[in-house]
DNA sequence: CTGTTAGCGCTTTCAG
DNA sequence: CTGAAAGCGCTAACAG
C-alpha cells in the first residue's frame, strides 16, 4: 500500500520527455538547455525554457548522476555539529562549493570511527566527487574504501601521520608544546591541564604539552584532569574546581583544551578571588570570539578554521580539474599553522 | 578527455551484478540481501554477504533512488551555518535522521529568499522525502514548488502567517513583547533596542517590543539602533556605543536582538562603569550558554532550538508513515514556546 | 545544430 | 523463496 503511494507520488512528476513533447523537440535537446550547453539555437532554447517553467520541470539528479557519473556532490564528515569550531570549517567549505554549484553531503560522526566508517560507506554510495574527513583516525576498512574510491580525499583539522591523499591542518602536538613553553617562559611553574571529550586532537595537544613540561622537569601528572564528556563552560568550571581540589591550591596556571573550558575556569577563578594573571595564568585554545571579551581577556591559540575548510575544498577542485595528471599523485600536507595570542589572562 | 577519465573512474566500480556472479545468484537476490529483506535463505544470504565484503561492494544510491523513488534524503535549508542557534536545530534534526538511516542535504541560504528558492529547486531534484525550511518568507515560486512536490514540508523557527504544510516554532513577536513588558515591570522607562542583520525573526521581535512600548507610551524610535551586518560580540559593543551616543546617556535599558550583541553591550557597560542592573538593564535573546556566565549574568529568552529541529523531523517521519491519510492534511502549527530567564543584568 | 539509440545500476513486477 | 524482464529519467556516443 505505502509502496503504491510512493509510486503514485512520483508518477506525476514532470520529466524531460514531457518538456520535450511540449516544446516540440527531443529529450536530449532539453537536456542540453538544462545543462547550459553552448550549441543550441536561441529560438529553440527559448521555447524549451518556456516549456520548463510552464510545467515546473525540475531535473532528476539521480537519473542524471546515474547516466553521467558526475554528481556535483562533496561528502563532508565532522565529529560534531554542535561545536563552533566545525561551523567555521563548514563555512569555508560551503563558500567554495556553493558558487561552484556543488552540494555538500554532511555527516556527523559523533567522534566515533565506527560511525565514521558507516557514514563513509553511505556517502560513497552517492558517488561524491570528493570527500573531506576529520583527522586521521579512520578505521582500516574506512581507509581502504577511501583509497579504492579513486576520488580526492582531504583529511583536515590535524596533521596526519600518513595521509590517505591530501592533508590540510596543523600539528596539535606542536601547538600544545608551544603553549607549555610560553607558560614556562612567563615563569609559571606548576601548570595544570584540564580537558574534556579527549578526542585525538585534544590528546595531541596534551601530549605536546607534556613533552615540554617533562623536558623542563615540571610535569606533575596529578595536575592533568580530563573527562570524556562534551566540553562546555560549565564543564570547564567543574574541571577547574577538581584541579584546585586535587592540588589544594598548589598550582599557578592551567592550559584548557579549548576556550569554552577556559571561560568556565576563568569564571571559577573570579569566584575564588584568584589573582589572574599575576598569581594564576589561564590559557585557552581556538580563540573563539568571546575569548577577547572575557574578563580578563583570555590568552588562546588561534587556528585558521575557515581556511582549513576553504583550502580543503579548493584542493579538491584543483584535483578535479586536473584529471590528466591524476595517475601519479603524491600525498601532500598543507600546514595552516597556529598562533599564540597573549592576552590578559597570562602575565 | 576529462570525460573519458570520469567514465573510467566509475568503470571499475563494483556493481550488484558483479556480486551476483561471484555469489552464484541473481542480481535481485543480492538486492534483497542488501536491503535486509526477510525472505532470503540463510545460507544464500551468507554467501552473498561474503561476496559483498570480498569485492568491497557499495550500493549505488542514484540507481536505487531512480528505480524505487525512495531516497531516504531530507532537505534542510537554514539561513546561516555560522550561527550557534542553527547548530542546535541541526543537532535535533540529525539526532532523528541518523538512527533512521536518513541522510540530510543541508543548504545555507545566506538569509536570501532568492538563494533559498535556488536551493529548494536543487534539493527537490534529489527527490528528498521531506523538507525543512526556515521561517515563512519563501518566494512565491518557492512556495509553489514546495506545495507541488507533494512531500512533507516543515517551516521552523518562527510562527508563520499561512503555513505551507507543517509549522514548528514560536512567535518572535510575542517574545519581543514579553521582554518589553518585563522591562517595564522592572521600572525601566527609557528602553532602547539594538539589532544586527535584521532578518524577519529579528524584525518580529522588534515589532513586538515596539507594540508594548507604544501602548505604554514609552516608545522613542531614536533608541532603536539597527544594522544589516552579521551579529557578533564586537558588533554588540559598537551598536551599544552608538545607542549611548544618540541618547547622550538618557536611556536606562536595552533589549539586544541576541546574546552575542548583549554580551558586547555588557562589556561596554563595564568599560563605561554603568551600574548594571540598578541604573541600566540589559536583556538578550536565545540564552546561549555564555549568558549565564557573563558578569553580571545575562537575562535572556530561552527558546527550544533543539526541540524545534527534533520535532520537525519527527513530524516528517510521522507523515511518511501515514501515507494512507495523506489526502486530507491540514496545515498545522506546533508552538515550541519561549521563556524569559531573569538574571542579574536586570533588576 | 539536433536527433536516435543504447545503457547507467538498481528495483518492481510477475512468474515459477 | 528465487529469477527474468522491463523500466526509472537521464546523458554519451554517434549520426545526420
Amino acid at each position: 500500500m505505502s509502496r503504491f503511494m510512493a509510486k503514485s507520488r512520483s508518477a506525476n512528476r514532470v520529466t524531460l520527455k514531457d518538456v520535450a513533447k511540449k516544446a516540440g523537440v527531443s529529450a536530449i535537446t532539453v537536456s542540453r538547455v538544462v545543462n547550459d550547453y553552448a550549441g543550441v539555437r536561441e529560438n529553440i532554447r527559448e521555447k524549451v525554457e518556456a516549456a520548463i517553467s510552464e510545467l515546473g520541470y525540475i531535473s532528476n539528479r539521480s537519473a542524471s548522476i546515474l547516466a553521467s557519473s558526475r554528481s556535483k556532490l562533496i561528502g563532508v564528515l565532522i565529529p560534531s555539529l554542535s561545536n563552533v569550531v566545525f561551523n567555521n570549517v563548514l563555512r569555508g567549505i560551503y563558500d567554495i562549493t556553493g558558487p561552484a554549484n556543488y552540494q555538500v553531503l554532511l555527516a556527523d560522526t559523533h567522534y566515533s570511527p565506527i560511525e565514521e566508517e558507516r557514514s563513509i560507506r553511505t556517502l560513497l554510495g552517492q558517488s561524491p566527487e570528493g570527500l573531506i574527513v576529520t583527522g586521521g583516525e579512520q578505521t582500516n576498512a574506512a581507509k581502504a574504501m577511501l583509497k579504492a574510491s579513486g576520488i580526492p580525499v582531504v583529511q583536515i583539522m590535524d596533521k596526519v601521520e600518513s595521509p590517505i591523499d591530501i592533508n590540510v591542518g596543523f600539528s596539535h602536538f606542536e601547538a600544545g608544546a608551544a603553549v607549555a613553553q610560553s607558560l614556562l617562559t612567563k615563569s609559571y611553574l606548576k601548570i595544570g591541564f584540564i580537558g574534556a571529550r579527549m578526542d585525538p586532537r585534544t590528546c595531541s595537544r596534551l601530549a605536546g604539552f607534556k613533552s615540554v613540561l617533562t623536558a623542563a622537569n615540571c610535569l606533575d601528572s596529578k595536575l592533568i584532569i580530563t573527562n570524556p564528556h562534551p566540553s562546555s563552560v560549565a564543564m570547564g568550571a567543574t574541571l577547574f574546581r577538581e584541579l584546585m581540589a586535587v592540588t589544594e591550591g598548589d598550582c599557578d596556571a592551567v592550559f584548557c583544551c579549548n576556550d569554552d573550558l577556559a571561560l568556565g575556569a576563568l569564571h571559577e577563578c573570579k569566584k575564588m578571588h584568584l589573582d589572574v594573571p599575576n598569581k594564576f595564568g589561564v590559557f585557552g585554545f581556538n580563540d573563539i570570539e568571546m575569548a577577547a571579551y572575557a574578563e580578563p581577556a583570555l590568552s588562546s591559540v588561534s587556528v585558521n578554521r575557515y581556511q582549513m575548510g576553504r583550502r580543503a575544498m579548493e584542493l579538491i577542485f584543483e584535483r578535479l580539474n586536473n584529471l590528466e595528471v591524476s595517475s601519479n599523485i603524491q600525498p601532500s600536507y598543507i600546514n595552516t599553522g597556529f598562533e599564540l595570542l597573549m592576552r590578559k589572562s597570562t602575565r
